[in-house]
DNA sequence: CAAGCAAAAAATATAGATAATTGCTGCGAC
DNA sequence: GTCGCAGCAATTATCTATATTTTTTGCTTG
C-alpha cells in the first residue's frame, strides 16, 4: 500500500464503508485494529491473543494474522517467531526520536512542497485549516484530540501543508510517523483531566501565514517548534502518569 | 520487526540456518521472497500466483499470504484487494526519490554516528573496511554486486558508519531504502556485460577516511557523490535495457 | 525451593469451502 | 464483419474450520 496522496488518501479511509464489498476481511482489521491501538483500546504492552482477538472483531484467525503482519512493519505492533504479537510498547525515548525525525523530513517535504505549490495546492490549504478551524469551536477544547472529526481535519491540514512534495518515500515515513505521533498524543489527551493551555489554533495559523508568504525559513522554524512544544506537553503528561505505577 | 542494530541484524540474517526450527515459516518466507525480488527471480511486475508460489516454495498459502502482506508495507510487494500480490514496478522516478532520500536520511545519521561513535565504532568500521577489500580482489571485478559476500561486506561497511546513531527510525527507514535500491543495482549488474568504470574501492576509502578524521561535513558530501554516481551509473544502464522492448 | 514432567493454552500450518475476478463464448445490433 | 455486452466457466484470491506444533502453566517430586 504505497502513499498516494494525503488527502485522496484520508477520504479514501472515510468511504471504506462505501466500497468495504471490495476490501478484504485482512485490510479491515488492518484499519480496526490500528484504530483500536491509536485509541488505546489494545493498549501499549499488552498481547495480542489471536482466538479473543477472533472473537472480538467477528473475523477468522488467519485474516487476523494477516492484518497484525502487516502492523508488524510499520511499527505498532511487535511480532515475535512462535510467541505472537503485542502491542508495541510507549516509551519518553520512542516519541523523542519519532518527533525529531518527523522535524527533519517534513522540514525537507514542506521545502519541496512550496517550490512546487501552485494555487490549487494553497487553495486546498486554506480549505484544511478552514474546517480545522471551525470543528476547533467547540464547547470543551481541552478533547479536541479524541474527537474524530478535529483528528482528521488536523492530518488534513498537516498534510495539506507537504501535498506539492513529490517524493513518495517522505510521505510514506511521515504517514508513519504521523500515525507513530498520533498514539502518544491521544493517551495523554485521555489521562489528562486539565484543559490544554497551549494556543495550536495560533500555531496553525502562523504556519499557514509563513507557508503562503512563502517564507520557508520560518515555516520551517515554526513546524519545528510546533512539533517541539507538543513533544514537551506529552512529555510532561507522560511523566504525570508513569509516577502512578 | 524493529531494527535493532546493523551489525546484529545482518549477522541475524546468516543465522537464519541455525535457529530456523524457532522461525516461523511465514518469516522465512518473507525473507526468501524478499531475496528472490532483489536478485530478479521474481521480476518487477510479475503477478503472485499463490498456489504456484505455495507450490515453489513449499509451503500452505496462508503462511505465504503472511509474508507477502509483510512485503507489501515496505514496497517491494504492491497488494490489491481481491486481486492478489504482485511485485512492485521498478521505475527511473522510483529510483531518483530512493537515492535522494536516502542521502538526506543517511547523512543525519552519519552526522549523529559521528558525535556519538567511540573507539569501538571506529574499529567496527575498519574491521568491515577490511572484509569488503578482501572480497573485492575477484577476478571478474564487473559482477561484485552479485557476489553474496561481497554485498554483505559491502551492506555491513555502510551500516558501520551509521551504526554509532541512536535513531530507531532513521535506521529504519534507511535500511528499506537501501534494500530498494540494492535492486536496482542488481537488476543492472546482471543485465550489463561490460565492466565497471567507476572506482568504487577508492570511494570507500575516501569515505571512511574522512569518517575516521571526524570531518563530518567532508564525509556527508563523499556519501552523497557516491550515491549520485551510482544513481547516474544505474539511469544510464536503465536507458540501454529500457530501449530493448 | 528447584527441576522435571504433564496438561493446557496458544500460535502456526493445512486443507477444504466460499467468493471474487478474469476471460471466454455466443448472441444481437449496427 | 465488427463491435459491444451479457452470461457462463475457469481461475484465483480469500476465508473458515481443523490439525499440528510450540510454548506456557501448574503440579509433583526430590
Amino acid at each position: 500500500m504505497r502513499f498516494i496522496c494525503c488527502v485522496e488518501n484520508l477520504k479514501g479511509m472515510q468511504m471504506v464503508t462505501e466500497k468495504s464489498q471490495k476490501r478484504t476481511m485482512a485490510s479491515q482489521l488492518a484499519d480496526s485494529v490500528r484504530d483500536d491501538i491509536l485509541n488505546g483500546i489494545l493498549p501499549p504492552g499488552s498481547r495480542l491473543n489471536l482466538s479473543n482477538l477472533s472473537r472480538h472483531y467477528k473475523a477468522g484467525i488467519n485474516p487476523l494474522r494477516e492484518a497484525l503482519s502487516r502492523l508488524s512493519t510499520t511499527g505498532f505492533i511487535t511480532a515475535e517467531d512462535q510467541r505472537g504479537f503485542r502491542v508495541s510498547e510507549i516509551s519518553r525515548d520512542e516519541l523523542i526520536d519519532t518527533q525529531r525525525v518527523r522535524i527533519a523530513l517534513e522540514c525537507i517535504a514542506l521545502r519541496e512542497s512550496m517550490e512546487n505549490g501552485g494555487v490549487v495546492w494553497e487553495g486546498e490549504i486554506i480549505a484544511a485549516h478552514h474546517r480545522m478551524s471551525r470543528v476547533q469551536n467547540t464547547p470543551d477544547g481541552s478533547r479536541l484530540a479524541l474527537d474524530t472529526d478535529w483528528e482528521t481535519a488536523h492530518s488534513d491540514f498537516h498534510f495539506a501543508l507537504l501535498s506539492g512534495c513529490r517524493s513518495q518515500w517522505l510521505m510514506l515515513f511521515i504517514n508513519t510517523l504521523f500515525e507513530c505521533s498520533t498514539r502518544y498524543r491521544k493517551a495523554v489527551v485521555r489521562a489528562r483531566r486539565k484543559s490544554i493551555r497551549r494556543n495550536v489554533a495560533q500555531e496553525h495559523q502562523e504556519l499557514m501565514d509563513a507557508v503562503l508568504n512563502k517564507n520557508a525559513d520560518k515555516a520551517c522554524e515554526l513546524l519545528s517548534k510546533h512539533f517541539d512544544e507538543t513533544t514537551d506537553f506529552i512529555l510532561a503528561s507522560m511523566g504525570e502518569v508513569e509516577s502512578q505505577p
